[in-house]
DNA sequence: CTCAACTATCTATCTCCATAGATAGTGTTC
DNA sequence: GAACACTATCTATGGAGATAGATAGTTGAG
């Protein structure tokens, strides 16, 4: 249901067709949230159907449409009440540290690589992250910018900061996650001293 | 995928029956795994068919009967290849800090309330995960000292210090979103002083 | 002009997982 | 011996998500 909600975000700052929302997921946002086009199109039918947006086609060069969403103002209660509920928290599912509980059954290398792959996967993710933290302090993200002018300047200050907190908490984890990974490369050097 | 896996994982210490495997998600294991009944007993049942367990009736009191299933050599074979190959990571999905990052939108004891809510699930988590170092190392797990029982001397080490090295990156993981949620709670204060 | 890359949207299928509820036997307790 | 909690297994339904592929128009490079 989260998808709904992440959605709804993205077209509280300006209306969006569903490629732009598409790309959003692809780059930016899609280090938060991932979602195919397959899932964004229908979803946004399902939300235009229960009175959260509203569609509209929009030329596109000579021939070509498309059709720009935005957000309703029975959307943004929507959004504001599942921002004002508290979050369930679901459980554990984490194939990860699964593997990593039973690495005792893999072959030296293989276990290193999977800690090597765990690294690479954070790392990769971090450097998103300082990215984006980096374009909140500069200015120089232009969809925040866009949010930000659409903003009473009293509101300014705390959309920043809570980006910029929540990209931190990010940052945390990733590095997290890569000193375990690494603890993990050492204790594997120290369990087979042969190779 | 990996829910086979993880039912691998346990039935190669000994063989179990689906409601064993249940009552082992509920509890130790399913603060790495988890899952419902009823998603088990069918992935039981296409296990047996693809060949990597064999299921057998056990009488269970006067009447009863259990279906009781261990892993035969290419259900072994098959843990091993997993345990071999890399992981593949998928995307982020992470309706925590999705909301983290438009916190604006609540209401500061709305947006307190779900940092508090963070801290209380990780918190949760952290207890478990202390309990299950401890009963590392001291021995009291009976799974664990099942498991160990099964195996050469030589590779006890290697069983126990994986599992300790995996909780503690759990413990870890959950200090740190402790942690992040603390500032969370402090950001709030800073940016809502009137309350 | 043409080709490739991109924009734009849609459908189909399959797995995974959550939720709910049905059924039936066991073992313990009052 | 009735009630209750627990063991044991199963089915049904629906949402979420991954993957693949179809279709069609646009834009820019060579």
């Amino acid at each position: 249901m989260s998808l709904r909600y992440a959605l709804l975000a993205l077209l509280s700052v300006e209306p969006m067709t569903g490629y732009d929302l598409y790309k959003e997921f692809e780059s930016s946002v899609g280090h938060v949230w991932h979602a195919p086009d397959s899932q964004i199109y229908p979803e946004l039918r399902r939300m235009e159907k229960d009175g959260l947006l509203e569609g509209e086609e929009v030329a596109w060069g000579q021939r070509g449409k498309k059709r720009q969403y935005h957000i309703t103002r029975a959307g943004t209660e929507a959004f504001r009440d599942w921002m004002n509920s508290t979050l369930e928290y679901s459980r554990e599912r984490d194939p990860a540290h699964l593997k990593a509980a039973y690495l005792e059954w893999a072959k030296p290398e293989a276990a290193r690589e999977q800690m090597r792959a765990h690294i690479r996967h954070h790392a990769a993710q971090l450097e998103q992250w300082r990215d984006k933290v980096r374009e909140i302090e500069e200015g120089t993200s232009p969809m925040l910018a866009r949010r930000l002018a659409s903003l009473p300047t009293s509101d300014r200050e705390k959309t920043t900061a809570f980006k910029k907190f929540t990209y931190q908490g990010l940052i945390s984890r990733a590095e997290q996650e890569i000193a375990w990974a690494q603890q993990g490369l050492a204790l594997i050097d120290e369990l087979y001293p042969g190779g």
